[in-house]
DNA sequence: TAGGATGCGTGCAACGTTAAACTGAGGTGT
DNA sequence: ACACCTCAGTTTAACGTTGCACGCATCCTA
């Protein structure tokens, strides 16, 4: 172990400049390889480097250079898998461009969704994934903060803000369609959220609809049942409910892979069948659907594309703020295993 | 939207401090509260800095005193449940004192495992919360970075280093030999690692075996399948290689939740009843389990008193870098539900 | 009423780095 | 022989904060 009295005094660009006999400047050139140094002293900053265990201070450099080398993943919750799984591929496209990735967990509280909109903290991060809940259109208009910022998984139609999502009312239609194709007749929708003004839920049931639309289905607004969040609980006890008031679907749509989760535990609780009484679809594609019980059939959203494309996105912005903001789709497509 | 052309010229303390017609001391002793400021000078500062929409740059604050406000969190994979579930309990301790958390993902790297000892970037990270895969013990040992570091989950028996786990010996103990005490006669135990030195899976491996012991039982070699990470695949490839094998066990211990899901993936797979034909138990306790089919039998370590000491003990350090290292061991207990 | 404490504010220097301007030695072209 | 360029390095001045030493009223106490 290290000795602990030993408080290594923080060694700085000048102690190797002076091991090496040159100035700050050529070291901070060396490393940074902007200007061209001669090699006899470039090998000479290397030794003093090892020789005393120098690593550049980040802070005074980001100071200096207006940039941070950080950027910011605001999610929702780090527990929920889809955006663990997102955020691992974040944290991967980030490294090759070296960047790192901070962590902020909003809770869906929306003191913490305003700072992440304010810019967090300023020459902190140079740009902001963010991934909204609660907060609403009108705020993103008129941020004042000019923080490169991407939003993921929503589809702002005003479209001030660059973003990027895969179409949620053509997810929600193809999932729909195939619960139908395969027999469904009344076919359930678990996640809708009332509040109005914009999130995924909204376009998830819109597509719903509009598949059982197509295929001269009626809606029935007994199946649709809202969910506060979505989580296993939330899927559980929105199942629960409909079947405790009597309702048996025989088909579900939920709008998440957890929430499908938590409705097919209810469904085998209740001693109910999946798929053979009722088959369940959900979204998102999360490698626990591929080992759950039965394996979950599903619409699975390109994480990686949605990772290096809003990464994309981001450091395009980071390069000009003034450029157009874009919306871009990701594709998604259909993964049939055995819930339905 | 915000007109993209406003590059908002960074607005600085001497702003604000031109504004409110004071010095820019008076208006960081305001932000600080570290002086006693007057109500009627304050006011004015409070009403300059909304005015300008100020913000302080961290960058250089930290440069100033010597704080980043941010602590790193480097685990092998954010994707793995039980890391999503502890760095959110983490996230959340941590802002309670006013730190950010930073990921890195190790992905089991030597080379990025050795970047995290080395202090990862100076001066970035004021401590690092560190869950060890590949890395050798003696590597912590004559580590030359400074940085305070808690490594999470393991046990380092020389000690040089803080470290917060639960008594991992114990928990596999526990699980065994609520194994038995369900009449389990062939228990087979998924997750060994057989590269030595350190890590949680010799550990668990000797509890597993203490138990037996204890319980009259022989050890089988034959019922212990190595496995070489900690996903579902891995527990299902495993629980199917011993099955291929003609091993047929009543019982499994696992070394984790995400390989006794896979397990009992492939058990099922196989036509096998958990528990009737065949028990299950893991050691994680992560959200999925609760809602699994069946919901899953489990060792719950106290992931919020993980998080909160290790924190606790990071904040310590980084106080009094001189301070005897501590080895804290966290509680854990027996969570009973279908599985076994 | 002198002498010290206290409250509130200011100016200066420094944290560790890098961009920009500068220096001087040597080479090149006319 | 002179101007001009290039190369490899140095010097200087920030980047935006905050700690420290100081200044100057005002208030208390003997």
């Amino acid at each position: 172990m290290l000795d602990p009295s030993t408080q290594r005094p923080a060694v700085g660009i000048r102690d190797v400049a002076a091991l090496a006999r040159v100035s700050p400047t050529t070291v901070s050139n060396v490393l940074s390889g902007n200007r061209r140094v001669s090699a006899a002293t470039r090998e000479r900053v290397h030794w003093a480097i090892d020789q005393l265990g120098y690593r550049p201070n980040l802070s005074a450099r980001n100071l200096r250079v207006r940039r941070a080398g950080l950027i910011a993943v605001a999610v929702p919750e780090i527990g929920v898998p889809y955006f663990a799984e997102l955020i691992g591929h974040v944290v991967q496209a980030a490294r090759e461009r070296d960047y790192t990735v901070l962590i902020d967990q909003t809770e869906g509280r929306l003191e913490a969704e305003r700072f992440v909109l304010s810019g967090m903290n300023p020459g902190m991060v140079d740009g902001i994934l963010f991934s909204p809940l609660g907060i609403e259109r009108v705020e993103y208009e008129n941020r004042r903060d000019s923080t490169p910022l991407v939003l993921l998984g929503e589809r702002i139609s005003g479209g001030g803000v660059d973003h990027v999502a895969i179409d949620n009312v053509a997810a929600a239609a193809d999932a729909t369609r195939y619960l139908i194709e395969r027999g469904g007749r009344r076919i359930a929708a678990i996640g809708h959220q009332e509040r109005e003004g914009g999130g995924t839920a909204p376009q998830r049931t819109r597509g719903y609809r509009q598949a059982l639309d197509a295929a001269g289905m009626s809606y029935d607004p007994g199946l649709v049942v809202p969910t506060s969040k979505y989580h296993r609980r939330d899927g559980a006890l929105a199942m629960a409910a409909l079947l405790d008031r009597g309702t048996r679907p025989d088909a579900v749509f939920c709008y998440s892979d957890l929430v499908a989760l938590g409705a097919i535990h209810t469904l085998r609780e209740r001693g109910l069948r999946v798929p053979e009484d009722v088959a369940v679809i959900g979204i998102d594609d999360i490698d626990e659907g591929r080992y759950s019980t039965p394996t979950l059939t599903t619409i699975t959203p390109d994480k990686v594309a949605i990772a290096r494309t809003a990464l994309e996105l981001l450091f395009d912005r980071i390069a000009d703020g003034s450029r157009e903001p874009r919306q871009i789709v990701v594709p998604h497509s259909l993964t049939v295993r055995r819930s339905a």
